[in-house]
DNA sequence: CCTACCGATCGGTAGG
DNA sequence: CCTACCGATCGGTAGG
């Protein structure tokens, strides 16, 4: 267990409770408390609230960004592409359940700027992942479907994975992936 | 167009609110003057901020019950039942974007007890529409998949409409749902 | 990292 | 439905 310094300590702290109570819900004062310090001390680490979301945002963004960019331009069957995407988004999501959440659904408190920047973070994202989808409609191994709605109704139902998933559970991130692919794929009929 | 009382008009005006900055993140100051009068008159038609909040997840968790009654104890293919209640949800869904965003993710900013209320609540709708899943697994029209699983995803991706349908746009309820149906049960696969 | 404190805003009440 | 107001809490700063 690595030891963390006290602004990663923050960090990891606010992503938790802006999942449990929001970012709006979450006072400064609780977040020091949590933390162990004083209001006032949480700002020798950080700017400010929103600088916070901010940061955590950008992180979880990253992660999500580095692991399509390792597959973004190999060439490669849509189906295989698009259960290699699926599975890196499960691991990241149930690797960091709480930055995960607070990367999905609270990004949106965030004021003008930063909040129309996050937002085309999300929009690149979601374009890319329907690429790959339009890819295997193009070529003819997927159903002609609509592309975009198929990719809104997957990363929805990929993204609401932290909100139910159990770390303790049975169902590990690589069999969650599996199934979710399979499914997909083959469709629930007989 | 009905007119509506001012009563409705709090309450239509909050779930438009709640769902755009968040229940914690609207203060009733912003809701009394998108409604056109001062905080303390709010008082004279609501109990309390959290007495709104309840209300609205309470209206919208029954439409949800009541299309599901029509249909729960009804006997049919379990094929068509699942396209049937997909269609009743997305209905919806679209049909009070508002509303069914406070309901989704809005009621956990309840206290203590009108959160395990309404915890159950969500609980035992998620429940029925797994059964429907579940029979058709039994039945062996359905492949042999984790209902619980695909129940959960389902249900995600439908409950994500609100976050990027648009009313105005192409795309129907009906044409929405049929699509959705038609994904799921036949998979993407040519 | 703390004490002491700022102005602003919060949900809500009293009384009319 | 309003004016006037309550105590509590908010994000954040000054100064050490």
């Amino acid at each position: 267990m690595k030891k963390l310094s006290r602004k990663e300590q923050i960090i990891k702290t606010a992503q938790n409770m802006f999942r449990e109570k929001g970012y709006a819900g979450t006072s400064m004062r609780d977040l020091a408390n949590a933390v162990g310090i004083e209001a006032a001390s949480l700002y020798n680490h950080i700017k400010s609230k929103e600088d916070l979301l901010l940061r955590i945002c950008l992180e979880v963004s990253q992660d999500f960004f580095d692991a399509l960019d390792e597959i973004k331009d190999v060439e490669m069957p849509a189906e295989e592409k698009l259960t290699l995407v699926i599975e890196k988004h499960v691991t990241i999501v149930t690797q960091n359940l709480d930055g995960a959440a607070v990367f999905l659904h609270e990004w949106r408190f965030l004021q003008k700027d930063n909040f129309n920047r996050l937002k085309n973070i999300r929009k690149r994202y979601r374009a890319e992942f329907q690429k790959i989808v339009q890819a295997g409609v193009e070529e003819g191994v997927f159903k002609n479907i609509n592309p975009k709605l198929y990719s809104l109704s997957v990363l929805s139902a990929l993204n609401w994975i932290y909100d139910w998933y159990n770390p303790e559970g049975e169902l590990s991130p690589t069999e969650l992936s599996k199934q979710f692919s399979y499914i997909l794929l083959e469709g629930l009929k007989k």
